[in-house]
DNA sequence: ATATTTAATGCAATGGAAGTGCATTTATTG
DNA sequence: CAATAAATGCACTTCCATTGCATTAAATAT
């Protein structure tokens, strides 16, 4: 079990009080999350310091961003095992019309997707869109 | 054959000079367009009613939308047969990261995507992005 | 330990795209 | 031809993403 310090050691991200905080912050939530809904988790901070980071932790493959089609970037912390590079390795995300939660189902795969002669596949997003298990109990 | 016309017509849209131009520009494009898109090909037209144009043909299912994860919204023709209102008959759509352009593979539907207990699936948006044929041929 | 260098943060501003309210023009109906 | 309804054009607004630059904090070299 290693430290979020030593993981973003890892990954040759310098460790700061913000950038462990935005850690903490994106671990304890189960859904895709917003840079607004950062800003509003931390008040005092400025918008750029969390635009930055969570871009910093895009790019050494920290979070991934999904594009849920309701045109905000949502991000969540990638998983022990989600190798977000690798294209067979895609898990797909569940978008409720309800609550507007965005969630990764990790265990669903994407299928492997054939494309037309000419065309090379690099990368996969597949977005369900419906009611989520929480909405749809009521 | 039915003509343009006639096509809105039966789809309640009325005819307008503006309404038929935009929907030959769509109809003579392969790919998907953007609203700016539309901008830069009618200059002379405002940008509103090219917006609230391509607004009303979604509505009416003549066009429908792609999220290709760009950021930015595109729109295709339906084709006969493109019952995009309908979950089983979505197809997908293919996002060159090269020429930056969107192509409805309408002959490739999605598959079946299953979703745990207690979620319900409206609807799926599947975006393949790569290389296209026009760019990988180079 | 201190100077030097490098990266992180904060502030201000910009730009792109989506969307809305209202006045005006154009088309449809009585 | 008058009355009504819809389409168009103009002016804004809002929201989110992104960048430049000055400042602060951290890491490295001396």
């Amino acid at each position: 079990m290693q430290t979020i310090e030593q993981l973003l050691e890892s990954k040759d991200i310098r460790v700061t009080a913000m950038r462990l905080l935005i850690y903490k912050f994106l671990a304890n939530k189960q859904i895709a999350v917003t840079l607004s809904d950062i800003e509003n988790a931390f008040e005092k901070a400025d918008r750029t310091t969390l635009y930055r980071t969570i871009k910093t932790f895009e790019e050494k493959e920290i979070v991934h961003q999904i594009d849920d089609g309701t045109g905000i970037n949502k991000y969540a912390l990638c998983e022990s095992g989600c190798h977000c590079e690798i294209e067979t390795d895609l898990h797909l995300h569940f978008h409720c019309n309800n609550c507007s939660e965005t969630i990764c189902l990790t265990e669903h795969k994407i299928p492997q997707i054939k494309v037309p002669e000419g065309f090379v596949s690099e990368n996969v997003n597949l977005v369900v869109k419906g009611i989520c298990d929480k909405c749809s109990g009521q």
